[in-house]
DNA sequence: ACCTGAACACCGTTCAAGT
DNA sequence: ACCTGAACACCGTTCAAGT
């Protein structure tokens, strides 16, 4: 019989991620926390300062694993690919990174990649003047889709299709004052949000080489 | 005199808008609303369902403002980059937008952006397949922007100076594990957040226009 | 030193009662 | 039809009291 093991910061976090995983950004409460953990709601805080510290240190653990991974060999460009992939993976398995990410909090994250980031346009041998504008723009990138994804996850209505959302989103406008999106429907249905975030992270790939 | 306007659902939204402004994200609630509009707390539901309508209402209303102005004349690229020019200042005078754009609820925002930049990227020649992966690239780069200059505007602690903050982040962390971050110091000190946002959609052009 | 859980100061939202 | 404002069902966080 596994006797209940001692609080700790450790399986605070973890049960912190595990309800963030399982009931959403809005699952996750000191109460709901504490019940979870078998113990009153103000133990957590000798453990962890507040809400945000304990958010933090969830988003930093599970994003630390995600580029854990490095794969040797193969071009600077593929590692920047792997590595971008490994984020995006890692935001589609647990959405509310998207959300924290983009919060001053999250700044040791966002500092490893990008230092990761940086070392592999070096690399590639981008220039010293081209490194910091290209590293901020493949962030920004990573982090606009960070966010969107997570916006998804957190307010898509259970039980919606995909598809028919993503058409009705394209066909519900006046298609006279919105030709472009009416033009480009079918690909907008059909899309996979994967192989088009590679697109976004190639093309701006691509600007650095022209530059 | 000016007597007292009745209660309606732009003078909620304009109020509601000011206090985002004066107040910042945490500062707009019903109770702070409904004494700035005189009224009791249930009187705003009778125009506007609930606090996320609001939010998008709010956030629609500034950013259509900011994307009207038209620049007739310049490049297709100029073009683009005036608008996103537009909705970056739009951010940057109502941060709060950035954390709106974000959501699935401002979709009316997003897609008259995609509409816009998609026409742009027409008018440039980019041949039909590459124009939904550069119009959702830049997009998505867009809101990258935004949710980082709006999490820099909600967390950052009053009175911080920004070159000490931005110094602070490169010199903090071990120049040994960060080498590039190091080496980033100097510009990410003296770096300019609008040209600095610039550069990333250049770089997207540049990309688009290579392909 | 750590834990408990009631209490505090807030929220968004609802709804009977008023005009 | 619109407004009022107390009440409800929640939050994050604190703190006296326990072990």
């Amino acid at each position: 019989m596994a006797r209940t093991e001692a609080l700790s910061r450790e399986r605070i976090v973890g049960a912190a991620v595990e309800l963030l995983d399982t009931a959403g950004e809005n699952g996750l409460t000191f109460r709901a926390l504490s019940t979870h953990l078998k113990t009153g709601a103000g133990a957590i805080y000798h453990h962890v300062a507040n809400k945000d510290e304990l958010l933090v240190a969830a988003t930093d653990g599970v994003l630390a694993r995600a580029m854990a991974s490095d794969e040797a060999g193969g071009s600077p460009e593929d590692a920047i690919r792997a590595l971008a992939l490994a984020v995006f993976d890692a935001i589609d398995a647990h959405p509310w990174i998207g959300t924290q990410l983009t919060r001053t909090g999250s700044q040791p994250a966002m500092l490893r990649l990008f230092e990761r980031v940086g070392g592999h346009l070096r690399a590639l041998g981008v220039p010293a003047g081209t490194q910091f504008g290209a590293a901020s723009a493949l962030l920004l990138y990573i982090s606009g889709v960070a966010a969107q994804n997570a916006a998804m996850a957190r307010d898509a209505e259970p039980g919606l299709d995909r598809r028919a959302f993503l058409e009705s989103i394209s066909t519900t406008p006046d298609p006279a004052a919105f030709p472009f999106l009416h033009a480009m429907s079918t690909q907008l249905r059909d899309h996979d949000d994967r192989t088009q975030f590679l697109t976004g992270i190639d093309l701006i790939l691509a600007g650095v080489a022209a530059a």
